[in-house]
DNA sequence: TGGTCGTGGTTAATCGTTAAATCAGGGAGA
DNA sequence: TCTCCCTGATTTAACGATTAACCACGACCA
């Protein structure tokens, strides 16, 4: 491996004027940055990133920890994060809480004890990750509106829930997978205020909401919402079964829009995450509070897009 | 932060001594030795890792590279990989290699610039990456069987088959999504190859192949055998609206285990990859390469995995 | 008694880079 | 001519750990 020191002594001058010259650091005259840059170029000259991280104290690297990466939402958001560390000379150590809280925190240790300038947390359903000594930024909690970046959820639940009662629907029955969850809580939240008063919405929960559908239906509602797209697909099948058509005696949507959204028969209407923008400013506070600047005060919340499929139309009678 | 001199001078040792003593290395006595751990332990010491890395040229990171972090397998690798990797005392550095050959490599350039002991990489789809100067493992392609982890697609397509011939299907299709994935052709090849010299299979691709679906049950044609679970679910709702059910007039299967494949109805009789065994093999294979030990000269493959579900049965004739 | 050996440490160098402090030398102003 | 300042570079000291080489001391054996 090529060191400073080579290409130093291989010009004849000291160590301290080739790093500033690299670093555009100090007084270094126009011609000799030009030389020394010239030399590393050819040399193939890399600087090692530990012994500038042992120096400065930074590592350029940042920390990022998902509490569970089978959750098909969260390969996109790593995707993203990781585009947009690199595109600022960052990279993204993985954690992963697996389930509990205290294997959160565990990973959050880690990460720090290995040096990272700072902490991406998409915090487990329910925790909020206890503090650390690095900068951190919350992901995808609706809960806490400092530090943390959040998809509007209650948002996303409106608009699905303005475009069902703007087809003309009445009576809406809305699905959740688990009340646990703060995120599907903001969800209906948000579907339920959006609904005018003349509609009226049952909230069922998990999967003895699911298999009452039928019934539901049987007494007169002509659309579900549901909090997750795999949720939807239940209903679905559960429709199927009971012999209903999607959506020419229901109307069904989801959220998330998973890539099965649009493969399922009939296609699914349901919400979009605008990941890559989440992503991008989570990284661009983070950048933020890593260098002292000051950071908006209130969380930022992301927008959320309806994307309407096969799986509503207005209701029949 | 606390660092092993505030330990040595407390103590009234040389940092020598703590160093050997913490790392079990030189000649220290055993009290001694206790001494020392009980001090740092109440100090919280944490050893600075990037310090060790430039002393001794081994970081403890590894660098993993993805073809396409949205595909839903990848990140349940990603996730064991990094479970592996935390309980060897390693962590993950990703990239992702998102689409072309070239960010690939530049992936892969900006992970050794950061040091990494070594790399995993799942290559992007018909490219082999060229070598790096660090120990690298390849993941899941077939091809190339030397330093190089994959699963037995081949294995995974005659369970499939011997399963479904073993039902009593004599006449079955073969639905494959993209003949340019190797994987699929291997998985394909292996369910041919299963199958007893008295069933007939079609082989059929991509859309046009699930469209023609029907036709060939009306043909005589009682199962259908898919090289993915996606394709599975495009196929059940093509058959749903021809009005056949599932197992009842023809069997189906998938590949991959992916969630929906439990959650869809029926649920699928599916073959699963074990990617905690294959993660784990991986990371063997690379640690072994890393520390100059020798490494299984040939490439491992990693059996699959046959998951019967609902959506398989005898045929009725 | 002198040489050898084992034990339990210490010293000092080193990894590659950065940054503060210092220095040489020339030009300008008084 | 003396002083002051500016430019362009150099020295030197860190950052925190590891490690090879060395050293003091007592015990043991011949």
């Amino acid at each position: 491996m090529v060191n400073i020191k080579q290409i130093a002594t291989d010009i004849g001058v000291s160590a301290a004027t080739v790093s500033n010259a690299l670093n555009g650091n100090g007084r270094v005259s126009a011609d000799m940055i030009d030389r020394i840059k010239d030399r590393a170029e050819k040399l193939g000259y890399r600087p090692s990133i530990t012994a500038r991280a042992l120096k400065t104290g930074k590592t350029g690297i940042l920390g990022l920890v998902m509490p569970d990466l089978t959750n098909p939402l969260f390969p996109r958001i790593a995707q993203t994060l990781s585009l947009a560390a690199e595109q600022r000379g960052m990279g993204i150590l993985i954690g992963d809480s697996r389930g509990s809280a205290d294997e959160q925190s565990e990973a959050l240790r880690r990460l720090v004890d290995r040096g990272v300038d700072g902490l991406l947390v998409v915090p487990q359903k329910g925790t909020s990750p206890d503090p650390m000594p690095v900068s951190t930024v919350i992901i995808n909690t609706a809960s806490d509106p400092r530090n943390s970046v959040s998809a509007d959820h209650a948002g996303g639940g409106a608009l699905v829930a303005q475009h069902i009662s703007g087809l003309g629907h009445k009576s809406v029955v809305i699905l959740g997978g688990d009340p646990v969850s703060e995120v599907q809580r903001d969800r209906i939240v948000g579907m339920k205020d959006a609904l005018p008063a003349d509609v009226t919405a049952q909230i069922v929960w998990g999967d003895s909401g699911i298999v009452g559908i039928p019934r539901r239906i049987a007494q007169g509602a002509t659309a579900i919402m549901t909090t997750s797209d795999l949720l939807a697909l239940q209903v679905l099948t559960e429709l199927t079964r009971a012999e209903y058509a999607v959506p020419r005696d229901v109307s069904l949507t989801g959220f998330d829009d998973m890539s099965l959204a649009s493969i399922m028969h009939p296609s699914l209407t349901t919400v979009a995450q605008d990941v890559e923008q989440m992503a991008e400013r989570a990284i661009d506070i983070l950048t933020l509070m890593i260098r002292d600047k000051p950071v908006p005060e209130t969380g930022e919340t992301i927008s959320m897009r309806l994307v309407v499929r096969e799986s509503t139309s207005p209701p029949i009678n």
